[in-house]
DNA sequence: GTCTATATATGGATAGAC
DNA sequence: GTCTATCCATATATAGAC
């Protein structure tokens, strides 16, 4: 397992398969990435991938976990947190839209849920269901505080949602720009939510100490 | 041919291998559905599916073109419309929520653009590229009269795109609500975005306005 | 318009040498 | 840790009968 002493450099060839699988498959999609394109881009033969990884199932798997653990890890740290629900949701925004951005996996794939349509992959199908629930959570604490303006929680929840899905998009894109984006963000469906919006700014400093809490551990793979 | 005379009712089996493929696709990837699940979900053999369409692409071909073509006309239609931005885009998110649930056809395929990858799909892709060009456009101008807040445009666009994909994913759930949640989201969207949000009272029944010509023709395949 | 049979290609994964 | 050769399953699409 040569297991690394100093917490990084956990194989090269593994770490480099990962990444190019990530974009093969966002590409592609699951079946319509094969293991000869992701080997190929690695530089190596399309059963050197076995060596590294069971089967190709295995693969995906890995990077679904990279991905969502320390996104639901950093979710519940900002839940226990002692803040208003809109700092808390100022900051999962801008949080995970940073962490999105910061990523070296290229995870579009996962906005369709398609790879994950594999029975043996519904682990983290439950795990996306859980970010969802507890960002529902965060919303409806607001509302009920009257922080948030009265309105489905659903529905506010599904926006959210769908703006982090879609900033999986954005390494796509060449018009991101990662220092002002996340928090600009964070705003712009804040000012949407907030009963009193020129509380705007207050939420933006709360945010910003809550911030700190939000550095998700990076997993050790049990593989 | 056999063209129909009132306008409805195309072939039958052929509309079924639309809507079939259309879940399929959405829930399986493109090369992950196989022609004989697309023709075991209709209730044929898998060759009979050649007689209604060319090959496997020519069924996702005209998915794309029955989904986005109305779109982007009925987006067209609302640009040269006269009315305010912010009228605009109120009518914008709400229409295209509503054509969303209302679709007979699964499109959360299209989220992910991985369908589209194929270089015989370029033209769809293009169609994409255009709706966003033209929503940036809304935003922009309301930017410039001022009736909207200052910010990036792009990021704004995101968020608008972002959710309307997201709509796509609302048929599997049983929370949505036809009425009112089209409705609510444009409504939340645009808070976040006027200058004035104690103005949304009057961009709403200004939309309701325009919302009649946000009617797309429905579009006569050539195929 | 739908069927059975089948041609042909491509994909995941293993065996075993180096 | 990477390679070549290869097995075996599955996929799209065609041929031709009914």
């Amino acid at each position: 397992m040569t297991a690394p002493k100093h917490g990084k450099e956990t194989s090269g060839t593994r770490d480099r398969i990962l990444i190019e699988a990530s974009r093969l498959l966002s590409t592609n999609g699951y079946r319509g990435t094969t293991t000869r394109e992701i080997a190929a881009a690695v530089g190596i033969s399309q059963p050197s991938l076995f060596f590294h990884f069971s089967n190709k199932r295995a693969i995906v798997e890995e990077l679904y976990r990279r991905d969502l653990v320390p996104a639901v890890a950093g979710l519940e740290n900002l839940i226990v947190a002692e803040a208003s629900p809109a700092a808390k949701l100022f900051a999962l925004i801008q949080g995970e839209t940073t962490r999105i951005l910061d990523s070296p996996y290229d995870m579009r794939a996962h906005i369709s849920y398609e790879a994950l349509n594999d029975p043996d992959l519904a682990p983290f199908r439950e795990l996306i269901r859980q970010f969802d629930d507890l960002t529902n959570l965060i919303i409806r604490s607001g509302q009920e505080s009257g922080q948030f303006d009265a309105g489905d929680p659903w529905l506010a929840q599904q926006m959210v949602s769908g703006f982090l899905a879609r900033a999986n998009l954005f390494v796509l894109s060449d018009e991101v720009r990662r220092q002002s984006h996340p928090e600009e963000a964070a705003a712009l469906i804040l000012r949407g939510l907030l009963s009193d919006p020129t509380t705007l700014d207050e939420v933006r400093s709360e945010a910003a100490a809550l911030l700190a809490r939000y550095v998700p551990d990076v997993p050790t793979p049990p593989d």
